[in-house]
DNA sequence: AGTATAATGTCAGTGTATGACAAAAGTCAA
DNA sequence: TTGACTTTTGTCATACACTGACATTATACT
């Protein structure tokens, strides 16, 4: 405003100035939506609330998310996502319990690299019913997509079997983030995620039963 | 209104006509609410529009349920309360598998008593992504309530292996009515879901991987 | 019948979300 | 720097979900 002269040097980098802008507004709102929503609770703080807090109309909040929840459940949509990207590197050739134990391991990594991040939404997201089944719905809605892509890929698969180990292995993986997001001490989602499938594909089942 | 004279004999039967008449209300929503919802879909249809074609205003739609959700998936929460009932009917000296396959077993039961109208609410659900998360939870909610139940009495039971378990039945369980309700042709969910589990309990595995 | 009680309608208000259009800011070339 | 062009933002209007308050109507009871 009250600056002497724009510099029109120094970076111009890969972004212009419009980019820089959008991104920083966005992480803006992000910022101060997940304060809010810490400090006072997801339904107690408004739109309009988090407007204010980054000083924009509550018009253009929209502009830059689809809704409320979007503000908190984006982030793990989107690390839900980049973790299944690695699917494409399966070999056709890998046995299903192979494929499916990679591609839930580098869903671990993904999400082991945003731990504090991951914590906070899941601590929100846990304090209101309609957005925990958000949460939870975040989680399992790759389901169908890991399964088309692993049926694609692998060879002589069989459909039904997929989506039913497909399940097993995502709840074993949801149990696995609970766990680690409840507790500070479960640093290690990777090896809480092995130690929980090792126990599930050795467990002394269909003996102790009938 | 015009009839010639209310006769106060007959049945008195059991329940009040005020009984009778909220009884009739709240199944009338319920009914309209699901012929739009299938006719021109879950948000298309407003809150208006079934108060229009039961004839009462908007406010009193609140008084019988809760949201607009509730109409389409307070039902399926029933269905899910009531199945878990049976949970206090378990030896404390049964193993959790035993104890987990009679749940959930008696949960399918009560499912399968239902099956065109947990169908219906099923697409509805399926056509709109804010609800089939609601859908999703409506079925993994009572797994908390599960694991607590099993675990005050199952003597010798492990919290963090409870809730594992419970995990891995309740994804057989999910997957089982998924499958149960898109097909017409599987008309046995008690049967699919013992399927599932027992393929998931004589898996070949932890051999061939690795 | 008349009074108490419960259900319903009406009205006003909050919050989320969206479309339309005007105002402001960033971009780029002369 | 100016001026035209594009993108972003603010403002306004609107729709829908939901809630509290209060008046109105219908049932219940004696």
């Amino acid at each position: 405003m009250s600056d002497s002269k724009p510099s029109q040097h120094e970076e111009k980098k890969t972004t212009s100035l419009r980019e820089r802008k959008k991104h920083q507004a966005k992480a803006d709102i992000e910022e101060a939506a997940l304060r809010l929503f810490h400090e006072k609770g997801y339904e107690q703080t408004s739109i309009q609330n988090i407007a204010d807090a980054v000083m924009m109309s509550s018009r253009t909040f929209f502009r830059y998310f689809a809704s409320k929840e979007d503000v908190l459940l984006g982030f793990i949509r989107k690390a839900q996502r980049d973790g299944i990207r690695s699917l494409n590197q399966i070999e056709t050739t890998a046995l299903p319990h192979v494929a499916l134990r990679e591609v839930f391991e580098s869903l671990a990594i993904e999400y082991q690299k945003q731990r504090s991040n991951l914590q906070i939404r899941y601590q929100v997201a846990m304090q209101t019913p309609s957005i925990s089944s958000m949460f939870l719905y975040s989680l399992l809605e790759s389901e169908p997509a890991i399964c088309d892509a692993l049926y694609s890929r692998l060879e002589n698969a069989n459909v039904n079997e997929i989506r039913f180990l497909v399940a097993i292995y995502m709840a074993s993986f949801r149990v696995s983030v609970e766990k680690w997001l409840e507790n500070e001490k479960n640093s290690d989602l990777v090896s809480l995620l092995n130690d929980h499938l090792d126990y599930f594909l050795t467990m002394p089942i269909g003996n102790n039963r009938l």
